[in-house]
DNA sequence: ACAAGTTGTTCCGCGAAGCGCAACGGAGGG
DNA sequence: CCCTCCGTTGCGCTTCGCGGAACAACTTGT
């Protein structure tokens, strides 16, 4: 949240201020309608300066004000980079359809994610058909020792990149998340065996997720796609059947985009 | 491109200077690679002006370094605020399924546009099942009077509104634009009683589009559905089969959007 | 093979640009 | 109808970010 300037410490090649101020400001906004006020408390700022910060963003439209004097919120214009990212990594498109697909058939959230440094990123999601309301994964940043994508994308790591990955990373989120470098070995050492990983309830209580890795050209891992639902929905018993729609989901997508030239 | 610093003219309140350019930055980046150089040169500032400020930007991910000291593109970051914008607009969510299916169906691009001031932005997008790699327009901001979704999105805009919002805006992009004022209010009212509008080589030669509005739970335009194709394959003997298509899918979609709550 | 041309990054000093302050004007709410 | 809270706008001071130049790591040319 409120990281102010850190005067002391490593030496970053320093960034610059403004700049970092307005991204902070996106990214508050990502979360929900904000007003200059309250953005300023959270930047530790003026208003003065916050204000003129989000014109700036909505003269750009990367934000948009809601009223004539109202609340702010992210604006249309992002998309146009939305559009620009999804671009350069095919698999975001070519992700889309297949996760629709899975999610109508499983009638649970599905989701593509890949790797970067010790993250998951979900790129591509469809919601299940459940009434409830999940929430949007797009773009998160999840910690791929405590998701089911996450272990998934790991097993296939040199083992050797991975303790420099997660060197220090290891937090507990749950009473059920890993946090020993040890067991964690282990447990993606199973992962590569069986193909396919889980997470019941390592990240937040009473989610579950299954997973399984997708291929690229050679044997290498590209990225995970996921089935994530409520722990009384999506237990262990369905298993069995969920990897197997999982696992054709897969291969639907290696092909997809090994035809699509990558 | 390069728009400097504006001294003189209208007293718009005045930008932060380098929160401007780093989203000049963003804008070159979404179009394809670039080097520092060449980004500076752009902006029309120095080399370490440039570099400092990609560096912030890197810092956060929105953009991403391809070798140790390689080129610059935008970062998966970015698809964070994408997720979150997605969010906000329900259009978007509910508008890739329809657009999956109906593409798949005509075997064209397939967009989902809403209006925003003069332009028509692509919320949604399909690819057709030609090889052809079509162009990704997701977030692209096209003048409305010359596409097929802006002018399905016009169509029931009061006049008044109108003029004002297309004041100076009549820019010709080919020989078939429509740039006189009176005329493009003769087509307006007729896309109204037909229900559907084109767009036959007014915003590039070759291009044919063809699109039809989606209603919200009044009366009131949401969004736009548009199927685009080369010339020589969208011609004006499929526009029955066509637009009967995106009919369907715009009352498709108009269901799923009351369902949804809005 | 070396040299001359790139590239992107870093250090430093000056000046403008952006910040905080305070006053303004409108919108609700009591 | 006053009072409070909001977002915006001049204004002056200081800081922050810019430009210049030197640097280091690659690529190219001969």
């Amino acid at each position: 949240m409120s990281n102010s300037t850190e005067s002391t410490g490593a030496r970053e090649p320093a960034s610059v201020q403004s700049v970092d101020r307005a991204i902070t400001i996106l990214e508050l906004l990502a979360r929900g309608e904000m007003g200059v006020t309250e953005i300023a408390a959270e930047l530790g700022v003026h208003k003065s300066t916050a204000s003129r910060l989000v014109y700036t963003l909505q003269a750009r439209q990367l934000v948009e004000q809601h009223g004539e004097r109202g609340r702010f919120s992210i604006g249309i214009g992002m998309l146009r980079f939305a559009g620009a990212v999804a671009g350069q990594l095919d698999i975001v498109q070519i992700g889309n359809p297949v996760c629709e697909e899975l999610a109508e058939r499983l009638g649970e959230t599905v989701n593509v994610a890949v790797l970067d440094s010790a993250n998951a990123i979900n790129v591509s999601q469809a919601l299940g058909t459940s009434a409830v309301a999940a929430q949007n994964w797009i773009g998160q940043r999840t910690p791929s020792y405590a998701t089911a994508s996450g272990k998934a994308l790991l097993a296939y790591t040199p083992p050797g990149e991975l303790d420099e990955l997660l060197a220090g990373e290891l937090v507990s989120y749950t009473a059920r998340t890993i946090t020993d470098p040890q067991e964690l070995g282990e447990v993606l050492k199973r992962v590569a065996e069986d193909g396919y990983a889980t997470s019941f309830e390592e990240l937040e209580p009473g989610l579950h997720a299954i997973a399984v890795p997708v291929f690229g050209a050679g044997q290498d891992v590209i990225a995970a796609i996921s089935a994530s639902g409520p722990a009384y929905r999506l237990s262990k018993k369905r298993i069995p059947e969920v990897v197997e729609e999982l696992r054709q989901g897969a291969r639907d997508l290696s092909d997809r985009m090994a035809y699509a030239g990558r």
